[in-house]
Parts: C-alpha cells; sequence; structure tokens
DNA sequence: CGCTGCCTTGACACGCCTCAACGAGCGTGG
DNA sequence: CCACGCTCGTTGAGGCGTGTCAAGGCAGCG
C-alpha cells in the first residue's frame, strides 16, 4: 500500500477496508502540475477539493510590494483546500515552483465522505488540525529561533513528514526547492540563506547535494533545533 | 445579545432561535481566572473545552531557554482547546497574563452539538478555520513586515475581530498587555517594541493610554499596515 | 517608605539585508 | 558543436534593523 493519503490518514485514526477501498477510488485520476504554476489563486472559490499526491506545493502569500511569503509546504498526502467548504474564498495561493502531481476531489464526494465514512472525515479534520499544529511550529521558530536553527528545525520536520508517507529514507530525502523559496518560507534573504547553510554544512549537520538532503547524524541535527515531532500527532510514529 | 460566543458565530453561519438559546444555556457558568494563570498546560488532555468570556487569553509555546512566543490571542468568543476532542494532547500552553472569565463545556456537551445542532458544529469549524487564517496573517507578518507594520498589523486586526464581538468602538478597546508581551507576539526585544511605539505614537497613528489603544484615523492605520480583513472571513462586517 | 513591575533611554554589538558582481550548470538555437 | 542566455548558487562590502546590557524613572501598593 504506497497512497500517500492512507497512509497518511492512518497515523490520525484507524480506518477500514473499506474506508481504504473508497480513498483509493477517489485517488485514481491524477493530473502533473509543471513547475511555477498555480494550483489555486488568492481569492478563487474552487468547485474541487485538490489533494498533491506527489512532488511538492506550498501554500502562499504576495504582498503589494512583490514580497512572497511561503506559508506551508504540502507533500504527498497534503490537501489544498479542504477548508474553502466552509470559508469559501482562498485568502492565499498555492501553487508549485518544482511541479507536483495531484487529484481533484468533486465537493460532493467530501460531503458523502460526511454521511457514509465518519471515520474519514475524521481523520480529514485531524489533518487540517495537524497542519495547524505545524504553523504554530513554524510561528515559534520564525520569532524565537536564530536563521541556523530555523533552518535545520525545517528539516526535521519535513524527514518526519514525508517519512510518514513514504517519501524519506531513515535519514535523506528529495528536496528540489532553491535556496530562495527557502528564503521567502524562513523570511530570510537570499544571500543571508546561502551562508547559513554553508554554516550548516561546515558542521556536518547537513549534505545537501543534487536535489537531495541527507543528514548525516538525525539526533544530532533534532538537538541542535531543539526539535520535538510531538507537534505532528502522530499516533504511531512507524517508519 | 450580548452573548460574544453567539455575536462571533453569527459572523461565520446562520443559527436559529433554538440554536442561540442553546449557545446561551451553555454559557451559564462562568469563572474567573487571575492574571499570569495558566488555563491549559502544553502536554495537558482536558476533559472540558474552555471558551474565553471575557478579557484576554493567549496561546504562547516556551522553548527550552526560557523564551516565549506567544502564537494567538483569545479574545471573548474564542474557544482555547476544541482540537482536543480530535487531536488528544495539547501541543503549548494558554494562559491568561491579564486575567480573564472562561466557560467550561464538557466534551459530551459538543458530541451533542454534531448530533443535534449541525449549523453550531458547522459555525465552530468555520471559527478553527478562521484562526487558522489569522494565524497565516501572523505569519506573513513576521516573515515579510517591517517592526511598525508588523505592530500596525497587529492593532488592526485586534479592533476588527474585537469589534464583532462587541468589545470595541469605531476607533478604540481596551487592551491591557504589557510591552514585554507584545514583543513575545512579534519575537522583538522590549527595547525594540518601545522605540516602535514610540515611532507609530510620534506619527499619531496610534494613541495608547491607560491600558487603552485608540485610533486616530482608521483608514490610515489600516492602509500602513496594509491590512485587508479578508482573512478573517466574517461574512458580513455588520459593527 | 520602600518595594516591585513596567516603561524609557543610551551605548554598543551583531544578525541580517541590500546592492553588485561573478561563476557553474544546463537547455536552446544557430 | 559551440555560443548564448537563463537560472541558481556564491562572494564581498557596507548599512540598517534589531538585540543585549545596563541604568534610571515613574506609578501602584503593601
Amino acid at each position: 500500500m504506497s497512497n500517500p493519503l492512507i497512509r497518511k490518514l492512518e497515523h490520525g485514526a484507524l480506518l477500514t477496508d473499506d474506508d481504504r477501498n473508497f480513498l483509493e477510488d477517489i485517488c485514481r485520476k491524477k493530473r502533473k502540475i509543471s513547475a511555477n504554476q498555480d494550483i489555486i489563486t488568492e481569492g478563487a472559490r474552487p468547485e474541487n477539493v485538490h489533494l498533491v499526491m506527489d512532488g511538492f506545493a506550498c501554500r502562499y502569500k504576495l504582498l503589494p510590494d512583490g514580497r512572497r511569503q511561503i506559508i506551508a509546504f504540502l507533500v504527498p498526502g497534503d490537501f489544498c483546500d479542504l477548508h474553502v467548504a466552509i470559508l469559501g474564498e482562498m485568502d492565499h495561493s498555492i501553487g508549485t515552483p518544482w511541479g507536483c502531481s495531484i487529484v481533484e476531489i468533486p465537493k460532493e464526494t467530501i460531503d458523502e465522505l460526511g454521511r457514509n465514512h465518519p471515520r474519514i472525515m475524521r481523520a480529514l479534520w485531524w489533518a487540517t488540525l495537524v497542519d495547524e499544529g505545524v504553523l504554530r511550529s513554524w510561528l515559534v521558530s520564525m520569532g524565537q529561533r536564530t536563521a541556523d536553527k530555523q533552518m535545520a528545525h525545517l528539516i526535521c520536520e519535513l524527514l518526519v513528514r514525508l517519512q510518514t508517507v513514504g517519501y524519506a529514507d531513515a535519514d535523506t530525502f528529495e528536496f528540489p526547492l532553491s535556496q530562495v523559496d527557502i528564503g521567502d518560507t524562513l523570511g530570510l534573504s537570499v544571500v543571508h540563506v546561502n551562508r547559513t547553510l554553508q554554516v550548516l554544512r561546515g558542521n556536518r549537520l547537513i549534505v545537501w547535494k543534487y536535489k537531495r538532503i541527507h543528514i548525516p547524524d538525525v539526533k544530532r541535527l533534532e538537538a541542535f533545533a531543539d526539535f520535538n515531532p510531538k507537534y505532528l500527532h502522530l499516533v504511531s510514529r512507524k517508519l
């Protein structure tokens, strides 16, 4: 079983075979999004719900002066806009500077989940609440941690999140982002991102080559970043 | 009708008289929390859900070195821990450095809402999704705005949120926070908060005296902060 | 009266930003 | 096949925003 959505939800709720089959069905029609494309733009009122199945996407917000803040990374198994059904309008955009594939799910299918698959519905709420926990943790990082620890913390988080959906090994994962992207994520300039990365590499906390991050000593990086995965609320951290 | 919870939820969903009566009933037994007290502490698994009815509370997270990051302000009508029912354990603390009064609602009452008051339930989900929107906006502020605009943005947000529950007039509201608290909210040092406030006061963007903020020209402050209230998803901004 | 908490100020240091330039890798078209 | 342009990473120099340390002032209160 390698469907990232199912893998993820199993960390938040108990599913039956029936639930799993239903989810498997939903995820059949994948669609590729090429690099530098928006999936949904701020102000839209999408008719379908979007789910990332492969690659990376990101939530972001543009300021009038052109600055961009990336608010979240969406990895396989993550929903882009589950909330629009209730909120109506997107208050931010979602794009993929690196390419990804997604599945579009009609709103009615989500309504059907509410009626016939309460366990899945609960798992979806679990997922959005976890997203909120991640957001809180990013805010803490930004407010209180220096650039090096902030960066280390982000990498620790991605390692765990990608592991839960089968997209990372014990100490390495693919990472297609540019240093500009990281800057827009952490609220830093490219130049400073570059210099900070050099320090992390110099201390052998991370190795980053060919769009892949490798962590020589995970425990050491987690200690350095003061990383505690509790905020991800994974019931069983089976990897 | 002055129940802040009802006032707030009416901005997110249509309620019936029956719904309103039920909510009114829930909010009867208020309890005062004095200043510098925690309402819930990280790691707790509370049996009741907590709702702020008067005053201010805040979500916050403590780092090993003693630094504190405030993640959210909870004003009258805001729930502290609706999510614990699904997530199980608190991944942050909630306290009130300034005093507030709250209501404790048994989890079973929430379950009953799910069965008998679907409109309320939907409104509660609306409220937690709006909280997430606020969180996103804080992240954008922190990452991209300078201290002065960040502070101005926060004040604009609080003005609107307090207005929707009847705790602010057109251009003024009570604000019991200290400059240390603001520093921990925006990720700034007290010294810098102080100096930034002096600039804002000097430009007559805000007047802050006797634990009350007054805004001489709301439009001007909103323009300065680049404030757009759409992220609060208030269906009708009747004030 | 003398606490104590909060605001305010000054001096100095440092993290991070901006501007500017250059280099490496890579796809494209002549 | 090479020249070109593009994107991305890297470096240097200088400046500003913000942090830290330290001290003093003022108001509230026992």
